[in-house]
RNA sequence: GCCCAUAUAGCUCAGUGGUAGAGCACUUCCUUGGUAAGGAAGAGGUCACCGGUUCAAGUCCGGUUAUGGGCUCCA
């Protein structure tokens, strides 16, 4: 007789063979409606399993983290389920549970589009509302593979050949539908119930572009009515923050089809550009000396540096004079130019060579991303040349810069990984592991959470990433820290140590915000357009009352603008209700009226973003308001 | 690049085979109004591009380009 251990300490005796399901029944009716699965040791079982021996049993109920996963991994099966019984020659692949929801990737006889969606989402409804029991089944490999054989179902086959033979292998019932899970699945359907297919995409099978594209539709599936739609209403607010939209709204920039994948800055973005470009200058490169170098090289040096041989399709061509250029994909070639354009000795190191470089790089057509993935994008690029021992100081530096950087722009959530040696690289071994060590060992000086990510380093070093979300939580990466044993040989650098020898320097290569394109585009989505004081385009509109005021709103724009501010009169033939609203939508962060009453005291009224209180004060005080945000950069 | 979708006025969008529409923005006029839209009139389109079907195509079909969501990729 199994004695079962509770989490709330009790303890209770079942007989041999008692399965999870009775067990609940044991503690409560209430529960059971609601358990989903169970904890046994600690691990995530179906409520159908059977115990046989002394144990600790934690019922899992549907309102848990564990318990909505188990459900929304069930509604998988279920999309299984209705796509089976709609396409029967419709071979499944693998159906798993990711964030808010799941999605199965299936293998269609010919592919379906958006209207097939809602049909197949009418027809999980319709299983849904039958209330049938899904039944599990433990069997071995080899009826597994037999019963997908019959069900010809290829995928499941490729699976379960890979399937360790210490393994269980369960089968899920769901009446004439039978899928291979790992589970833990709901016992019946009747949990299944707030749903919705978002989307059809494409899939590669095992993530690999050289296998069969398969069609992956996504769902998500929630607990109640208002989870659903509260999660509906968070993907519409998200998608309103969008970096393209906002750019469109406040007239930041376009894009055209003659220029796929580049930037046309209008007025307004080009000033927010600027400001982020004046902070980097003054924060980043402190220590580095700022250089431009050209923006197309010939051939033969993209060759010597081995970018030409990995990443040939990725860069734009140019030609002229029988002589072949690459436009330049990045900046570090050119940099060792300049860095050897001299003579070093070891007492100059480590020399250090920043660049706003603009680089091209032709990616992918249907990888392009607004700002967040441009063919033309800039980076705050620099190298520093220096010897092996001052490796990880540099690094550590760089690490803490990058936080401060972050912070200073308002962003608290930073995933940060390190990535080591790739398959297809330049570099002995030896040098490999120098420079992974050194990364690694700065890291950890941190005390910092990373993720490691094997075969994701750069072909010539490993490196740190630092990454951002958007508004939809997709991830982009932006800083980086790279450690290169290799490029400065290739390219010829040296420098003299106190041997009198020439010596080749390690670089670094580092970029803080990464893409000042894709850096801004996660600002403007950060902040929902609503930009800091003192990145705002605009930072002040100065609004009359009525045209008897211009002259005062010139003379208010004129003293604003003299410290420094950025500012705009509006003397348009409108009433002050349009223009507050105009700038509003604009999201300007401060808006003055000025009529007769601050006209006669010399004073502005002050509308704060945000803020539907006015505040009237005079101009001096206003002005030293703004004065202060800019110059503390404040992102309140 | 691959899968699915989309492309109509500056913007947001309606228009299911028969004379291109709305709101906002724009121009002109009226209005001088105190914190989120005052009124009137006017102008504005090779319906992304190329080809096909049809008496007739914004609308149906094919291709191209770009864009959106994914996948793959990302020095």
């Amino acid at each position: 007789m199994p004695l079962v251990k509770f989490p709330d300490g009790s303890e209770k005796e079942f007989n041999e063979g008692v399965s999870l399901y009775e067990i609940s029944k044991s503690i409560s009716n209430s529960l059971t409606k609601s358990a989903v699965a169970a904890r046994v040791n600690g691990s995530l079982k179906d409520l159908s399993v059977q115990i046989d021996k002394d144990c600790s049993v934690q019922i899992v109920t549907k309102h848990e983290d564990a318990g909505l996963e188990t459900i929304r991994h069930s509604f998988a099966h279920l999309v299984g389920h209705a796509v089976k019984q709609l396409y029967p020659d419709a071979q499944m692949a693998i159906g798993p549970t990711i964030k808010d929801g799941f999605y199965y990737d299936i293998d269609m006889p010919e592919s379906i589009g958006e209207s097939d969606l809602v049909k197949i989402e009418s027809k999980v409804r319709e299983l849904v509302r039958q209330n049938y029991d899904v039944v599990r089944e433990v069997v071995t490999a080899d009826k597994a593979r037999s019963v997908f054989e019959a069900r010809r179902e290829t995928y499941k086959i490729e699976i379960v050949d890979e399937i360790a033979d210490d393994e269980i292998i369960a089968l899920y019932h769901h009446q004439e539908y039978t899928d291979m899970c790992r589970g833990p699945h709901v016992p019946n359907t009747k949990f299944l119930r707030h749903f919705k297919l978002t989307k059809l995409a494409g899939a590669y099978w095992r993530g690999d572009s050289n296998n069969k594209m398969l069609q992956r539709i996504y769902g998500t599936a929630w607990n109640s009515r208002e989870e659903l739609d509260a999660y509906l209403e968070r993907i519409a607010e998200a998608e309103k923050r969008d970096h393209r939209k906002l750019g469109k709204q406040l007239g930041l920039f376009h894009f055209q089809e003659e220029a796929p994948g580049m930037v046309f800055w209008h007025e307004r973005g080009w000033s927010l550009f600027r400001e982020v470009e004046n902070y980097i200058r003054e924060v980043c490169y402190s220590g580095y000396q700022e250089v431009h170098t050209p923006q197309v090289l010939d051939r033969s040096l993209w060759e010597k540096s081995g970018h030409w041989d990995k990443f040939r399709e990725m860069i734009f061509e140019t030609k002229s004079e029988n002589r072949e250029y690459a436009v330049k994909p990045m900046n570090c070639p050119g940099h060792v130019q300049i860095f050897n354009n001299e003579l070093h000795s070891y007492k100059d190191l480590p020399i250090k060579i920043a660049e706003f470089g603009v680089v091209h790089r032709n990616e992918a057509s249907g990888t392009l991303h607004g700002l967040l993935r441009a063919r033309r994008f800039t980076q705050d690029d620099a190298h520093i040349f220096c010897e092996e021992s001052e490796l990880q100081g540099e690094v550590s530096e760089l690490i803490d810069l990058t936080f401060k950087v972050y912070k200073d722009f308002g962003f608290e959530n930073i995933s940060v990984a390190l990535s080591l040696r790739p398959e297809k690289r330049v570099g002995s071994d030896a040098l490999w592991e120098k420079s992974e060590d050194a990364l690694k060992l700065a890291l950890d000086s941190k005390k910092l959470d990373y993720l490691i990510q094997p075969g994701e380093g750069a072909f010539y070093g490993p490196k740190i990433e630092f990454s951002l979300k958007d508004s939809l939580e997709r991830i982009w990466q932006c800083g980086t820290i790279q450690v290169d044993f290799s490029m400065p040989e290739r390219l010829g650098a040296s420098f003299v140590n106190s041997e009198s020898q020439k010596q080749t320097p390690v670089m670094i290569h580092r970029a803080i915000v990464g893409s000042m394109e894709r850096f801004i585009g996660i600002i403007i989505e950060e902040y929902a357009g609503k930009m800091p004081v003192w990145l705002a385009p605009v930072q002040v509109v100065v609004c009359g009352v009525t045209s008897k005021h211009d002259k005062y709103v010139e003379e208010v724009g004129k003293s604003i603008k003299k410290s420094g501010i950025k500012v705009s009169t509006d003397l348009r033939n409108e009433k002050i209700g349009f223009k507050i609203r105009d700038h509003t939508l604009q999201k300007v962060p401060y808006l003055l009226v000025v009529g007769d009453r601050e006209m006669e005291d010399s004073s502005v009224s002050v509308r704060r973003r945000g803020v539907s209180d006015v505040q009237t004060m005079s101009l001096d005080e206003f002005q030293k308001t703004v004065v202060g945000m800019i110059e503390s950069r404040s992102v309140n």
